[in-house]
DNA sequence: TAGATTGTTAATCGATTAACAATC
DNA sequence: TAGATTGTTAATCGATTAACAATC
């Protein structure tokens, strides 16, 4: 995050909703004196993972493979068998023994435990490079994320086309955030307005933020925060690199 | 993200570098039947706060700060004053007791340690929208990575300008990437090429490689490997945000 | 010397792995 | 029933936090 991955996540995790106590659910299992059920939170290495098996799931699914066993999803995803099954407990049980999973009816259930059974919908806000590479990329879309404003300061660029749609001023930033049910904003901004930026769309009601802006945001605690930042990416891979590679070495040509 | 925490880091660690023994250190402090002082990792989710106490004391030094308590420096950071410490420890002793940090010090001792004393050089591959607004984004020149070729297999692309470059033809990559002395490639693929052009980077004899295409790639041992997912980076956003909206609830307007 | 703040240790917390009983 | 594979437990490993001795 952080490792995060090194995940940077700073965002919240209600302590109330630990507690929430499901009555009826407590009184078969738990013995006298133990503590009752809670709604579950899922720890976030775990959730990270989860989108690495929708990806795989869906992929399977696409080939047609109705059947998997934990072993080969795992694989596919790039994680041990018994991280996966670990993972999978936290939302339920939905394999059976000596068989495997079934491929749909496992997806839709990690999708349902992500909150992805309804489209969300995203307002990008800044239409430099980054945000128009953002809003013509299909990954979204396909994933149940549906793009809906996308917003700048420059006179020159907005009313400009980006995808399927114009650039708006972000002047009438609230409104259109209101008029288009956005739920979720993008930042692609500068350093500089980022700050402001972020105030004013929380201030506009938008709880979740994933912001590519190389800067510290100051959220307050019912914000769900992400960040993105490709330099830090590339200073994380140079660390590793310094430690594999001579620091000045020029590439090598391998024979083949 | 990761932690990677949620870092998705699939990169190497080599073990055989932890067992590199400065034969020299070891004399006067270990005592008799004690293991050796031996090459220094730091753990992976502290590297990547390294590059937020970077940011952090360049903008101190912007100011014309000189000096900075780890409690001053965690706040700027986002981090705890103890994990601050913590992480400083593991690449040596900066500070002064009583006093603090000197930012400029403290600021190249960090960087150093991060491999990023000389500048690294940067090849892009796919000069799609991403590719593009990677190509031009400011932010990579000013923290010691040189973006010097970018690549495309469309012949409508090949030559045009993007930045200070020109778009290269991906069959000359090679080459290319030889002659301008790439030692890093990022990848801004779509997930359909991204293997084939991973292999192939890789043969040419890179060995750290940021990838931004959606899609599980195989890499021998030898290669750093990270991944940025922005669809990914939504998803999560989405399960924590179901944690604390209701699904379908619409954006509400805050008085204010 | 007294106050401040680092660097480090020990305790806590959380995540990963290995192993296996449950059960299809 | 025998073989296969899940779901879960316990053990290990690593990361974070709190506390404080060292020392400016």
């Amino acid at each position: 995050m952080s490792s995060e991955a090194a995940g940077l996540y700073s965002g919240t995790t209600s302590d109330a909703m630990e507690k929430i106590v499901t009555a009826l659910d407590s009184s078969a299992a738990a013995g006298p004196g133990e503590p009752e059920s809670a709604a579950k939170q899922i720890p976030p290495a775990a959730v990270a993972r989860m989108t690495l098996y929708l990806r795989a799931l869906n992929s399977l699914l696409a080939e047609g493979v109705e059947r998997v066993s934990s072993e080969a999803l795992a694989e596919a995803s790039g994680v041990s068998s018994s991280t996966l099954r670990k993972d999978l407990s936290y939302v339920g049980s939905y394999g059976t023994r000596g068989v495997g999973y079934e491929v749909q009816y496992l997806s839709r259930h990690i999708a349902a435990a992500l909150g992805l059974t309804h489209d969300w919908k995203v307002a990008i806000v800044g239409a430099g490079n980054l945000g128009k590479a953002l809003a013509r990329y299909g990954g979204f879309e396909s994933r149940g994320f549906d793009i809906v404003a996308i917003f700048d300061a420059d006179q020159m660029v907005i009313g400009s086309e980006v995808g399927w749609l114009r650039v708006s001023d972000v002047a009438d930033m609230e409104s259109v955030l209101h008029r288009t049910g956005a739920n979720m904003v993008v930042l692609a901004l500068p350093a500089t307005v980022a700050q402001e930026m972020c105030d004013r769309v929380i201030a506009a009601g938008i709880r979740s933020i994933l912001s590519f802006a190389p800067v510290l945001l100051q959220v307050p605690p019912y914000v769900n925060l992400r960040k993105v930042d490709m330099a830090t990416e590339l200073q994380i891979l140079a660390y590793h690199a310094q430690r594999t590679q001579t620091p000045g070495q020029p590439v090598r040509r391998d024979v083949g």
